[in-house]
Formats: structure tokens, sequence, C-alpha cells
DNA sequence: ACGGATCTTAACGTCAACGTCAGGTTTGGG
DNA sequence: CCCAAACCTGACGTTGACGTTAAGATCCGT
């Protein structure tokens, strides 16, 4: 089974299920972006009444907090940010699909690596950022010791 | 004797400099970027021919190469951008008036100060961001390798 | 079955960071 | 001196990611 992997079929989503106003307070968003994220596909709430309102599961959310992550950390577009989710869907996809008996063993390899892929190639970029954020964090302690030398000097 | 913000020394400016159609081609940003960036107060090129055409110096490129790094890499807006300019500009301007006569003890020492603690600030927010970072890095590592478990299992 | 909080869609507003003309000016090579 | 290329200054347009009403529907506790 899936270890720490939320891999929450909305089956066990036990009831407990948000409003747009409590999510999107929980998240530190706005009801407005949770609507636009789901407007241009980002993400479809667990369930919706049958008058129509929003119902937020937990994994509704933590796919959000994923969504503000790749934002905020990677400074992704919401473009871009949607192409890694639906890598990620599809990841999701591929695991289920591997544990089918109908699965030969050919598919699932193909399967695996076609997910081994994506998931490098994320990385990759991931990678080049770290380096240079890195070398900018290395400059920037030379300068900031420049400095103290400065202020070293002085106090003699 | 233009003191006001750029505190750059182009002395040695030795007649390359460029126009702005050649810097932003080698800077990779578009004339309307760099006409921004001026109007904004983010730079000022080293010089003005007679007729009000931009001329542009090695250490303005490195400059605006400087605004880029900080835009994509840290994800700051220009705002921001021209806060950690002006700031490294008030560094610079230290270090060139570190021997001038009419600066007292108390004045450098107070200054290089107030510079040190603005940079140490910056490299706070930095790290943060580099631990986040690593913090992502290594989840998608995991994932990555429990992926290929699944190869290495099936390739038995 | 009612009323107030919560939520709906639709539509227009906003702000940063430029893009894109239009119409006139400057420059550098021949 | 001439002219095409490069450049200038406004001024208005665009795009992404929402913010903000407006006018009405829905939910839930009593």
């Amino acid at each position: 089974m899936a270890g720490l992997a939320p891999a929450r079929h909305d089956e066990e989503t036990g009831g407990r299920l948000l409003g747009i106003g409590a999510a999107a307070q929980r998240l530190g968003v706005s009801e407005r972006a949770l609507r636009y994220y789901q407007q241009i596909g980002l993400i479809v709430p667990a369930s919706t009444t049958p008058g129509g309102l929003r119902r937020y599961s937990e994994s509704d959310v933590a796919r959000v907090e994923r969504i503000v992550e790749l934002k905020t950390l990677l400074g992704l577009n919401l473009d871009e940010i949607a192409l890694v989710l639906r890598n990620e869907d599809r990841i999701a996809q591929i695991r289920l699909t591997y544990h089918d008996e109908r699965t030969s063993e050919d598919e699932r390899r193909q399967l695996t690596r076609e997910c081994l892929a994506l998931q490098e190639d994320l990385r990759a970029t991931v990678e080049v950022k770290r380096a240079a954020l890195d070398a900018f964090l290395a400059d920037l302690n030379a300068r900031i010791s420049r400095a103290r030398a400065l202020l070293a000097d002085h106090d003699h």
C-alpha cells in the first residue's frame, strides 16, 4: 500500500469536507483564487452539494498547498504548475494501473519508466535552480565578509 | 557631477559603450524593459549622447544581469529589487569614500553596520528559500527512488 | 419553514511589467 | 551632405492572477 502517499480516493473522505470559506482560510488563499484554480483546471473539489456548493477534501487542500508551494518556491506560473500537477496525476494513475491484474509486465515497465522520466525532468530544473541559489548565496556571503572586514578594520 | 543615484566609476569605460539595441540583445531583454527599468529608477545608462541616446557600459550590463537574476531566481518584484540594489549601491559608495576625510569614524561604522544588517537580512530570506528548495528536492528524490525500486523489482 | 451566514455565477476592475504602435530625432557610413 | 538604421518620447494595449461588487441561490440551526 501507499505509505505516506496521498493516494486517497474520495471514497475515503469520511465526510470531513470543507466549504470554500473554511478551505480558503486554512490555506491562506482567497475564495476567488480557489474558484480561479478550478476554472483553469488546476483542481476540482472532491464533491459538490446538490445545490452546487463546492466541498473540499483534505487531499484537495493538500493539492492547493502544493500549488502554492510550486508558485512561491519555484516561481512557476499557473500554466507550468498545471503541467507539473498533470505529471503527478499521471504518476498516480500509473501506480494504480500498475497493480491491476490486467496490466502486462512490459506495460508496467514502460509506465514506470515514463513516470521516472517525468520526475527526473522536474528534478533537473529544480537542481538548476538550487545551484543558482547556492551561487547567489556564496556571492552574498562574500559581500558580507567584506563588509565585516571593513567593520573590523575600523574597530582596529 | 551627477552624483545622485548611480555611484559607478566609469572612467575606464574605454569607449566600449552599447546602444540600447545591442545591450538588450546581449542581455536577452527587450529595449522597452531597459527603458522601463530606467523609468522606475533601477538603472541609469553610463552616458547619453548629446542627442539623448542611451549608452550602456559593461557595469550597466552587469547591473541589469543582477536585476534579472533577482527577478527569476528569488522571485522579487521590481520594487524589492530596487531596495536590494540601492543597498548595494550604498555599500559601494561607502567603499569609495572610505578614505574620505570628511566622513567621521562614527559615521562610517554606522553606515557599514546598517548595510551589513541589510545584507544579512537578504541572506536570511535567501537561506529560507534554499532550505525549502532542499526539502522539495529531498521529497522529489524520495519519489524517484521509489519509482526506481519498482523498476528494479520488476527487472529482477 | 425561516432567516442569516455562506455560497453561486457573471461581469467588470486592478496592478505590475512590460508590448506595441505613432510620429519625430539622432547617428554613422558612404 | 544624405539617408537608412537606430533611437527617442508619449500614449494606449495586453496578460496573468486574481479583487470586487451585484444579484440572487443554498444551507443549516432553531
